[in-house]
DNA sequence: CTGTTAGCGCATTCAG
DNA sequence: CTGAATGCGCTAACAG
């Protein structure tokens, strides 16, 4: 069923059936109710990509797929699509996610752009100066950026306030007597890794607490390689009495490496995670229980789906950008360090 | 820059241009090379509306994104995505996710149909009785079905041997000598679950060992329920001496009921998961390791990539579907049952 | 091997 | 308030 036939069904015009039905104030109110009956028995809906041709815009935003085992595809993914999807939902608007070919990532954007695929993008994962972001503004692509970069032009972004994460985790842990604090976190290189080893040195240094190299670990985020780390860390001597893990993936191998060392967590070793907050993964329900800093994904899509519809609605981008705070959220894992027996 | 324009730059016709970018055989290989140059060098790439109105393909592939907290969005779903990725490269096709609305799936289903956005379908996580693969075979829109459905209508789908996988493992610790075994799996309705469960009643039947209903068990999929679950099952007399555990997410809150009750993994309490193999949680690291059902989700999303394919180039149906054995892989978490101290 | 012409289905001028 | 004509950018018959 086309616009053609819907209208000849009613007798009308083509023109006439396609304003009721985008809402278009000259039709009578009369037209619009027999037009819109008329389409849902049917089941009339326009054809997109005539639609699109005619106007010029898409209804969906673009997602890079990488297909290499990148930590931005990881078990976040499914939270933070949860949350663009619920915000989504309220415009109509799709999200298309295009497979990244030969990896050439900036290729990949410049064909999606090219070829009208999509309205606008959500770049994630950047780099400290990450060329994508780079490539969009050139390109005058509109886009928000989950996440961080340098670069001196206005662009719409929301990150949380990584730096801020790991000064507080670092700074409770060396309230609570804590010396030798170690991390473990992401890649570097990736904007949100460095910001918590810059939130992590700047308390140390607060406090005169100098920083031991071997303590700040960066390797992508699973349980092996918190386990492994963790491990080399707890074979030092003297060891790290604390522990930062950059994800609760990582934290879960943490948590074996020093049980398996003979340690009690909370105890001879603590322990403090960040935690994206997922259904399936509970900090809380942990034994011990597990300190995390805390800031849901899944609410970080729905902010950026929703920065995206006012960027496309035309507001200065130099307007968009939030750091969310993150919440220092204290369990079991964290406590004052204990003395090996 | 569209074609046209691309066509002027080098005095061709506009479907001399066409032709030559789209790989048309009666093109010289000298055209075709001085328009490839060219297109590169302009950065031409078609207005893929314009493309998809004239030849009535899209060149992507839909998936609904439920916008409730359901197990069809876990943390699988980054290695289902990835593994599509995969394989949609090749074909240089997208992936569009379309937000459900209203929390009418069907009414989802329909609209992406009818307004021609997708070439086909990837169904996920379905019931029994599915209603919407009724629908789309109603509809006659391609799909594949990830996962069974009891429907008399040849479909293509692919789905990994839940049945025997439940069997497998149960007949597994029946030969170690347990005789009582307990279960936490997915939500009831769900085909995967109930076959699982078919599994499992079909290994004890065969030693003749009565089924307690109090030890089969069906919850979402988290390190929460897992727990909880355990836990009550373990405090039955006599408890259960084995748990299979539907997720590796469910797993993690078994092994921790089964420790804080002061038994040994392996040993009291034997424990086998399912795994659909994540780069960010391994179980064979886990303390102790752990045996599990192995089956790939990322290989089952290429796969099913693949069979969409077959699909749209009008293979039939009834010759696309695939039950993929699932592996045992024994490891420390189950043991011969030993009493309680 | 290349060009001319006519749609694909819709939204939108411009007339009424 | 409604309708007839034009074009969005591309591909596919049909000619040459």
């Amino acid at each position: 069923m086309k616009l053609k036939d819907l209208a000849e069904q009613l007798g009308l015009s083509q023109t006439t059936v396609s304003r009721a039905l985008n809402g278009y104030p000259e039709v009578s109110e009369a037209t619009r109710e027999r037009v819109s009956q008329a389409a849902l028995r049917y089941g009339y809906s326009a054809n997109a990509n005539a639609r699109r041709l005619a106007i010029g815009r898409v209804g969906a935003i673009g997602i890079l797929m990488p297909n290499d085992r990148s930590d931005r595809f990881g078990p976040h993914t499914s939270e933070f699509f949860s949350g663009l999807a619920e915000r989504l939902a309220h415009d109509e608007m799709d999200l298309l996610m295009s497979p990244v070919i030969d990896n050439s990532e900036i290729a990949a954007y410049q064909r999606l752009i090219s070829s009208k695929r999509v309205d606008a993008m959500i770049v994630t994962g950047p780099t400290l100066i990450d060329e994508r972001v780079a490539m969009l503004i050139k390109a005058k692509f509109p886009f928000v950026l989950h996440g961080q970069t340098n670069i001196d032009v206005p662009h719409a972004w929301l990150d949380i306030d990584n730096c801020g994460a790991f000064r507080q985790a670092t700074t409770h842990l060396l309230d609570l007597g804590h010396r030798r604090i170690a991390m473990i976190d992401g890649l570097k290189g990736h904007t949100f890794s460095e910001h918590r080893e810059l939130g992590y040195r700047e308390a140390l240094k607060e406090r005169g607490v100098m920083v031991d190299p071997r303590f700040i670990v960066h390797d992508r985020f699973s349980d092996e390689t918190g386990f492994r780390e963790a491990q080399k860390l707890l074979s030092y001597t003297p060891h790290p009495t604390a522990i930062l893990a950059g994800s609760m993936m990582t934290a879960l191998g943490v948590f074996r490496a020093v049980r398996s060392k003979g340690y009690q967590l909370g105890k001879e070793v603590s322990i403090i995670a960040h935690d994206d907050v997922f259904p399936y993964l509970n900090a809380s329900n942990m034994v011990p229980s597990m300190t995390t800093t805390r800031s849901s994904i899944r609410a970080a899509g729905i902010r950026i789906a929703e920065m995206l519809v006012r960027v496309l609605d035309g507001e200065p981008v130099e307007d968009i950008h939030e750091v969310w705070p993150v919440e220092l959220v204290l369990r079991q894992s964290s406590g004052p360090p204990v003395l090996s027996a």
